[in-house]
DNA sequence: GGACACATGTAATACGTTACATGATTTT
DNA sequence: AAAATCATGTAACGTATTACATGTGTCC
């Protein structure tokens, strides 16, 4: 989410994003922009892309107000740096992954999906039912691919775990309502729905 | 999510917001900007602020494009407009709505939570159990405060449904987590491991 | 009739995205 | 060594955010 601007530019808290970064830093040491890059470009449920014009900026202003500090790099003749965790960036990352637990936390993100779901109504039955079998199906797959993501440790293990659960919930959620809406009481499938519906609209 | 400059203006797709923001005019017809603004303000799970600053906006961009109509308010003395869904705007939203399913609809977004278990290595035993305990106490005041979410149709309490089924395998997850790390097999909980983990850090 | 919230915007800012431009390394 | 891929960036763009400015209605 695009910030805005907020307090002065030193105190300012983390974002998401530069929190996970600096864990990264955290986790596997010093290393280059683009291993941090690979960390989300690999991810197969990362909300960001890990874009070039992303990470590389980003750095650039943690480097900026002293979270990182970045050496050239030694081997060969490859240009670029690593960056290593400062001690303010430490500090800082500490800061970020603690309480308190806000609000913005522990309420659902956008959900695409879902999001479609509200207005599925506008939909034919046949092209609900095409949208919601297409969605199972990619769901499935998902879940699969998160069965073989890398867990390095046990944490790993935990957060991907909770990625599953709600995955799995997900899928069980669409599959109900694929059988509610194909079986008996379907809303709105009685003949002449959809005129009766237009009217109210302005379209 | 920002978008990068994508196709000639006129052909481009809709992003999510602007998809639910046509959808709210498919759903209830034409209104204020303020009325869809509401519908995020009032919404206890909405990724979207709803910020004048978004809205306000956005609608423009719509009715430049020719999706929307408006027409200024025909009651009392207040300035401002009310929106209409345009024959164009209900096309481009039904293929904003319609199938392919793409990957982006499916992976997992962004869980603020989930992305700091990963790192929650980097934290004393006791503090991750404040972090835990506050988190799991949120999850269930936001989970009741779903409860009481406006359902104006059987598709919005279906996908109430959804989010009430995947806020409950978090709560579940982050439940279960806290006794795992409660419990005996706690890792890292041995004397010593946080300054080892230390050497290992740039800071 | 002043205080206060509601409603309607605008301004400045930050930042993630796509697309492009090179340089280095590996493959063929 | 030509081609392909990997790695390192930069540029232009769109858009959501916060903060502010102002007008309108309601409540004491």
């Amino acid at each position: 989410m695009p910030g805005g601007a907020v307090g002065s530019r030193r105190l300012r808290s983390l974002s998401e994003l530069e929190g996970c970064v600096l864990g990264h830093l955290w986790k596997h040491g010093p290393c280059t922009a683009y291993a941090v890059r690979r960390q989300f470009l690999d991810s197969p449920s990362s909300h960001w892309s890990g874009s070039a014009g992303a990470i590389y900026p980003l750095l650039a202003r943690l480097e900026e107000r002293g979270l990182v500090t970045s050496k050239r790099l030694p081997r060969g003749g490859r240009r670029g740096w690593t960056y290593a965790l400062a001690p303010a960036g430490r500090t800082q990352f500490l800061r970020w992954l603690a309480p308190p637990v806000t609000a913005d936390m522990v309420s659902l993100s956008v959900d695409p999906l879902r999001t479609r779901v509200y207005f599925l109504g506008a939909l034919p039955a046949r092209r609900r039912e095409v949208f919601l079998t297409e969605s199972i199906g990619k769901l499935r797959a998902h879940l699969a691919d998160l069965a073989s993501v890398s867990r390095e440790d046990e944490f790993d293990r935990l957060a991907v775990e909770g990625a599953t659960r709600m995955m799995k919930a997900r899928l069980a959620w669409m599959e109900e309502l694929r059988r509610a809406l194909a079986g008996g009481k379907a809303p709105q499938r009685r003949r002449g729905a959809r005129a009766a519906r237009g009217k109210r609209r302005g379209g």
